[in-house]
Parts: C-alpha cells; sequence; structure tokens
DNA sequence: ATGAAAGCGCTAACAC
DNA sequence: GTGTTAGCGCTTTCAT
C-alpha cells in the first residue's frame, strides 16, 4: 500500500511538486513536453489524485448527498437511476442516507452535511418530520438543497415534482367515472407535501360530483403493513366502500389483500387505483390503473440543477418550482365490466 | 457560512487547538471542566468537524463504496438496506456505484477507490465482467473488499452468497414434480458466478430425472426487455416448454409476457419459477412461485463482516464463503391442477 | 516555464 | 493537563 502521490511523482521526474500538480490539471503555463511527461508517468503508477486533500485544500468535494425516506419503493429506485447518471457524467460521488421516515434520522444527516462532506444534497422529506429548522440551517449555511417529490414549501430552493393535485383529482374523477360511488382514499402522511396535494384533490374531485366525503372514509397509512391492513379492513367493514384511491402503490397493495381477505372482488366489487412506479403493474391481478410518475426524469432533472448551480458558485438555487406530469394508465383494476 | 473550526472553538475559548481537539475527542488527559466547556460550546456553534481534515490525517474515511450493477432490482433494493443499516449503526458513510452492468465501468469505478475515498467496498459483479483485474489490484493495494451475490472466485476474501446450486436444482426438481416434462431456463450471463451455478443446478435436476436437455432450451437473457422477450418468444415457437426456470425475476416477467402473447396459460400450459424478491409476488396473476434470497440479511451481513474488519486493522479478510439459504416458496404459477 | 512556500482543518508526537 | 509543532496530500499565489 505505498502511496502513489505528487510528491513520488515529482520526485520520480526531478520535478516540483507544484509543476506535477499544474501539469496534471492541464495548467497553460507548463509545457506541452512536461505535461506528457507527467502523465506517462501518472498513468503507469496508476497515480490518483487523494480526494480528501484536494476537497480540503479547494472545499470541494464533488460529493452530494441523497437523504430520502427509503429505497425499496420503485420511484425512489428510478430517482436513484435518474440522479446517478448524470452524477457519473459530471464526475461526482453519490453518498445515499435513507431516513427510513425517521424524524430524528433526518435531523442527524442534515447536521452531518455541515462538514464540508458534500457539496449539495437532494432530499426528499420523512412523513415524520414537521420542523423544518434542519433543513432552514443547511440553507442558511449556504449548502444547496434541491427537494424533489416530496418537498419543504417553508425553503426557498429549487423543488421538482409532480402534478399531485391534479392527477389525484383526475384518478378520483376516473374512478367516479367508472361507476363508483364511495371512494375512499389511503392516504399518505398529511404532513407531507405530496401526502396533502393528493388528498385534496381527491376532496375537490368528490366535492365537484357532489358525493359525500368524510374522514372516516380516509384512512391515513403509516408504512406498517400489518397496521396499514388492519385500519384498512376496519374501514372496509364500516364504510363498505366500492372505491380505492391509494396515494401509494404499498397502501394499493394493502387493499388487495383486505379485498382478498374480505372475498370482495376487484373490479367487480371495489375498483383500485393508485400512484405507483411498478413496471409489472400490469402483470398483477387484476392489472393496477395507475397514476405513474416520471421518476427517472425528476431524479435527473432535479440532480442536474443542482450540479449545475455547484459549477457556478454563484447566485443560489432560485425559489423555482418545476412540476412534472404524471400520466393515468388505465388496466383492469377500475374497469367497469 | 464562515466556519466553525477547531481553531475558532480554541480562540473563543483561550485554549490551544490540540487541547480542543483532545477534549473532543474525549481523551483521558484532558480535565473534566475543560471537556464539558469544550462540548459546550461546541455543540452551542454546531460545530462539525471537517471531515476531509481528518480522513485526510487518519488515513480512514468512514466511508464504504457499494458497486451493483443496477438498482431497479428488489434483490439489490434489499441488500442495500441491509447494507445501510449497520453504516448508520456504525456511523460510517455509503458510496453507491451503478455499473449498469458494464465492465468498462465496473473497471473505472474501481480505479476511483484507490485514492483512500473509502475505506473498503462491497462488491456485486457486473454481468460483462470477465477480466478482474481491476478488483485484484483493490485487493493487492490492501483495500478490503467482500463480494456478496456476484462474487468473484479469483480473488481471495470474503464473500457472501446463497445456495445458488441447491435452490436451482430443487426448483428445477419442483417444477418436475409438477408434471413438467421439458423446462427452459432463462439464465443470467453465464460469465457470473451465480449464472453458472443456477444453470448447473437446471442441469443436473433435469438429468438425474432423466429428462432431456440442451442449449437450445436455455435463453441467455441480456437484460434488455424487448431483445429478451424477442428470444424468448423464438424459443417457445421452436421449442413449446411446458416449464420455466427464470434466474432472475425479470425474465420470470418477460416469460409472463410472453405466455400472455401466445396464449399460453400459466400454470395450466407453462409452470413458472424464478428466483425473486419481489414482495407482492402473491398478487402477480397467477401468483408466482419463487426462490426467495435473504437479501436484506445478505447485505448486513457483507457490511458487517466489512466494518468488523475495517475496525480491527490487521488481518485481511479471509478467503471465506458464507452461503444463506434461499427458500422456495410455492405459489400459482406452478401449480400441478 | 518552473519552483518555493503557505495553508486547508485536523491529529498525534512530544514538550513543558 | 495543556501547548507546540509537524505533517496528511494537495492547490495556489507569488517569485524566479
Amino acid at each position: 500500500m505505498e502511496p502513489v502521490n505528487i510528491k513520488k511523482l515529482a520526485q520520480l521526474l526531478n520535478l516540483s511538486i507544484a509543476t506535477v500538480s499544474k501539469a496534471l490539471r492541464d495548467s497553460y503555463d507548463i509545457s506541452k513536453e512536461t505535461k506528457e511527461k507527467v502523465v506517462a508517468l501518472a498513468n503507469e503508477l496508476n497515480y490518483q489524485p487523494n480526494p480528501h486533500a484536494s476537497s480540503l485544500r479547494k472545499h470541494k468535494s464533488k460529493t452530494i448527498a441523497v437523504i430520502i425516506p427509503e429505497i425499496a419503493n420503485n420511484y425512489f429506485t428510478l430517482a436513484i437511476n435518474g440522479i446517478e447518471s448524470v452524477a457519473q457524467e459530471k464526475g461526482y460521488h453519490v453518498l445515499i442516507y435513507l431516513t427510513h421516515e425517521d424524524y430524528k434520522r433526518e435531523v442527524a444527516f442534515a447536521r452531518e452535511l455541515f462538514n464540508g462532506r458534500v457539496d449539495g444534497a437532494l432530499i426528499s422529506v420523512a412523513g415524520t418530520t414537521t420542523d423544518y429548522t434542519h433543513f432552514k440551517n443547511l440553507r442558511d449555511k449556504g449548502l444547496p438543497i434541491v427537494f424533489f417529490d416530496r418537498v419543504c414549501d417553508e425553503i426557498d430552493t429549487l423543488k421538482v415534482t409532480t402534478d399531485d393535485f391534479e392527477s389525484s383529482y383526475l384518478a378520483t374523477k376516473h374512478l367516479i367515472g367508472q361507476g363508483c360511488k364511495k371512494i375512499t382514499h389511503f392516504a399518505i402522511s398529511s404532513k407531507l407535501s405530496i401526502g396533502n396535494k393528493r388528498k385534496r384533490g381527491y376532496l375537490q374531485a368528490m366535492a365537484d360530483h357532489h358525493l359525500p366525503v368524510s374522514d372516516s372514509l380516509i384512512v391515513e397509512c403509516i408504512n406498517d403493513d400489518d397496521r396499514d391492513i388492519e385500519m384498512i379492513e376496519e374501514l372496509f367493514r364500516r364504510e363498505k366502500p366500492d372505491g380505492i384511491f391509494a396515494a401509494v402503490e404499498r397502501y394499493a397493495m394493502d387493499g388487495y389483500e383486505v379485498c382478498s381477505r374480505l372475498n370482495l372482488r376487484i373490479p367487480q366489487d371495489v375498483k383500485v387505483l393508485s400512484f405507483s412506479n411498478l413496471r409489472i403493474a400490469s402483470f398483477l391481478n387484476p392489472s393496477l390503473t395507475t397514476i405513474t410518475q416520471p421518476a427517472f426524469d425528476i431524479g435527473k432533472e432535479a440532480a442536474a440543477r443542482l450540479l449545475n448551480n455547484l459549477e457556478k458558485k454563484h447566485a443560489p438555487l432560485a425559489n423555482e418550482s418545476i412540476v412534472f406530469k404524471s400520466s393515468l394508465i388505465q388496466r383492469a383494476s377500475t374497469s367497469s365490466i
């Protein structure tokens, strides 16, 4: 493990370390021949510059953090793919932090970022977060942040989302069009931007179509399958709904489970529609009608904007919202037969 | 963005930076009162030590790399969850690198790790990799590596896998037991350790049951759905198999697609069994019989062993194999009705 | 065109 | 107990 560093290269070439450093960075004031000699030896010895030294010196780490609630989730998985694709292209490294929907971990991660480990962060907020001081602090320190999907409106920075209200409205309207009269909503934490918007889209569509709604038709799921299924089952026994609009894929599957337990047929007895990025939604039994978000593109755009901002240091990220369109893909679970 | 560093703390407290440094690390030769004062101020100013300086000095980054082929894959997603859980617990950071099954990227990533950016790496080999020099070099440099799932036998280090041969044998036997006479295998790259083992398990079971096999019954899929489906469809027209044993979930879904196109019923006309970590395999149409690997535990074990080795520097990781058991979960796709 | 030297923030000998 | 000091490997003025 004897290290090949700039000093060694300099010794071997009878040059100063300054010259070697400049040669490697292709500086203008180094002669062509010297550059070539340096590069040749560097390649031969497989020289790799020490990133810590460089980061320490330049106050730039060429690393970004991705802070997300979970990873066993098709949306985030696709988003990471998008993020990674631009990071790789631009020579950035990607650190992953999973909050598991836990506010305390989110705060801990945020504190970690104060120290220059990363140049910026891509964040999707945890479901239990209600206070945003930890993010505000980051922002105040000048750390560029881009929120995606689950954003934080209180903080002035770039946010990349989808048209959650509109597509939820459309989804609910679709269920109504297929004959549903009593639609239940499996909601994601109302503390979340998207939780709120998705619920409002549902409520608005119900209201516009003169269908009664009440809190008893809404289950706020908590990402614990056993307990969520219990709550859903309870709701089914109580309300006997004929339609489900699920805010996330996982809850739709919980809905399938409950229907199966209660011997309810989808779509004959209950129609189901869900936000989902499941590639094989069409192979489900029955195939699931989904609102599908362009998750890869969202990740890509969020990362591209962040890295772009990092490159040209000056202006901080504007308080801008980029909204992608989701698409409603109709399948058997909402068929009107 | 004025930095709070050790120097500032020292100034404010009228102490030397050495004292502050030691106080923060809870060194024995600092008085209780001094420690308390230092810690109090550090908390007040939200001091976070600069990781680059510390890494540079200590030649330790408290960071590990995870190099995997892809992330939109339930197996890897679960494995990352396992990895992250122990990393978080032990205060390590996790860098993610996706090779997208591309040998060239894998080599590029490996070269990146020569420079101290990470203390160790968890690797699952790309499907196109045939030469392992890039990993050997890492090993020779003394960088601790743990392979998981897709391992590299040529390199002496810890490997964490599942019983691929045995479970493939069992899977094939199960299909035979359910009445299949002509089973096709959708194989993953035979360059991969797991590709090989899974294929051999299949071949052995076929042979032991006196069923004919030939290369024409095997499709080596390439992770490009369109082309894979084309190859599979071609095989179906040619061979008319009555069973599918898929080496990975994705290919099983391609099989579902082809059966649907050719109007073949599962399981009546064709039975399907696949390696898979899909949580909702039971909601597929028909529900899919799977061999399920303990992916979370594999990730966790691999990471725990790696970090453990990093903590007690001395001995390099032994050339050991840890083999987890997979489980066959029978569902409708192999029902003998 | 090249080199000397300072210093990024921290740690760890080694004084005192 | 506390302070002084010498780097870790690199970049970057500023001389030459």
